[in-house]
DNA sequence: CGCGCGATTGATTCGGCTCAATAACTGTGG
DNA sequence: CCACAGTTATTGAGCCGAATCAATCGCGCG
């Protein structure tokens, strides 16, 4: 399944400067490359396995990732998603933990592999680095601690709305104001935790109130004031 | 409502070896010392409140406290516990965000402050505790995933039973088997985002088959394989 | 003793899930 | 290029968990 594509490096990568390496110094540049291994994943592949251990992070080249969980009942529950420029695997690494999630490619994904004796020199060597990763750390905290209130108190109607936004805040919109990640129904309704008849029945409400348009998986947002109220948000 | 005790002194604080301060020389515990604040809380006071800024962390001496965020129809939704050795306000002060969260006092607390500067100081003198600050928050995030999915996945009953459980884990229990942390309904109900009517009944259910014994507000566990069960849990 | 908050119980309602049937779509091989 | 199989999406009906609403109770405290 495993292609093997053009090696990326660190020095040319496109998202570089959007990442937490963007501090980094071109000599440590070059050991992050020397040590690192990359692999092109179809869509749908398995990056990790939640219970697992991990040995690294893999650096987003290309493409765009999901993160979830399993319930008990053997349902997925998405975490939260990744792209281009962002590191998964970093919680479990540096908890030194099995993993609490599994991720994998929502489409077409190259992705680096940086070993942990690497990112822990960089972590020790590079004060910098090092704040990103408690930066980056402690603002995901707050994001799970917000998710957290909306599952629990928002219904679900509500909770399709802030969704929507928030993929369209991680993916953007493209110039026809669609959101640029083509999720199944079932995709939806496991971030929202939902039955996926749900969110087939309140899109098409949506539709119908002229906020969203819907055509297969591409979701165009036509009235984003309107979603944001949907969505009881007010800050 | 806030008296002055006796100033606690971080070296012979009881609860350092189970910190994140475990691991710090005397010499830097000094200045901790000398640079930090100390204060009494009374049962239910707000230390801080979510939105705000924060100019440093709290290192709770003595007592229980919970961190909740009011969601849009105003109702309070708990987001974790901390207790005796435990830090607050770490999330926020790293991420250099406003405050995702409010604290407040569950019985009567003394809370040492240390502000910012020092934090930053010891985090980049003592890669130690840098390192545990980067554990916390990883571990952290990890449980706030698993809330996750269970919120978005189990029904209230399981929650309820899963949240007895934790509360153990954290507070534990006194020679009696009761949870030694007392909680109103409500609060409960804030807990695993359900309605207190709900909890009510649910813990008159428990009692009823033998899981739990209710006195007010405490709870004693009887079962807590069944409890396990009850909670849909398996790991 | 009476006020007021928290706890309890019952009745009712309703959001959202499950189940079932059908339709649309995707990729595959002939 | 079309037929077929296997998903994925849609729609409808019925049910159920849990919320809401409404009393009542209990008790701690001034």
């Amino acid at each position: 399944m495993k292609k093997k594509p053009e090696m990326p490096h660190c020095e040319t990568c496109g998202s570089r400067d959007k990442s937490v390496f963007c501090g980094i110094a071109s000599g440590e540049i070059k050991d992050i490359d020397a040590s690192k291994g990359c692999n092109f994943y179809n869509k749908g592949q398995v990056i990790f396995h939640e219970g697992n251990r991990i040995s690294g992070i893999y650096c987003i080249n290309k493409g765009k990732i999901k993160i979830f969980q399993i319930g008990s009942e053997g349902k997925e529950q998405i975490i939260r998603f990744a792209k281009e420029g962002d590191i998964i695997g970093y919680r479990a690494l540096l908890s030194e933990e099995p993993l609490s999630a599994s991720a994998a490619t929502l489409e077409e994904s190259t992705l680096c592999f940086i070993p942990k004796s690497q990112i822990f020199k960089i972590l020790q060597d590079n004060p910098n680095f090092n704040f990103k990763m408690l930066k980056l750390l402690s603002h995901e905290l707050g994001e799970a601690a917000r998710v957290i209130t909306d599952l629990a108190q928002k219904p679900v109607r509500e909770r399709l709305a802030e969704s929507l936004l928030l993929l369209k805040d991680t993916f953007e919109l493209d110039d026809d104001k669609n959101i640029q990640i083509k999720l199944s129904r079932e995709e939806l309704a496991n971030i929202i935790g939902t039955a996926t008849e749900s969110v087939i029945r309140l899109l098409s409400e949506f539709k119908k109130d002229k906020l969203i348009d819907v055509d297969g998986r591409n979701i165009k947002l036509l009235n984003i004031p309107g979603l944001t109220r949907t969505a009881n948000i007010f800050d």
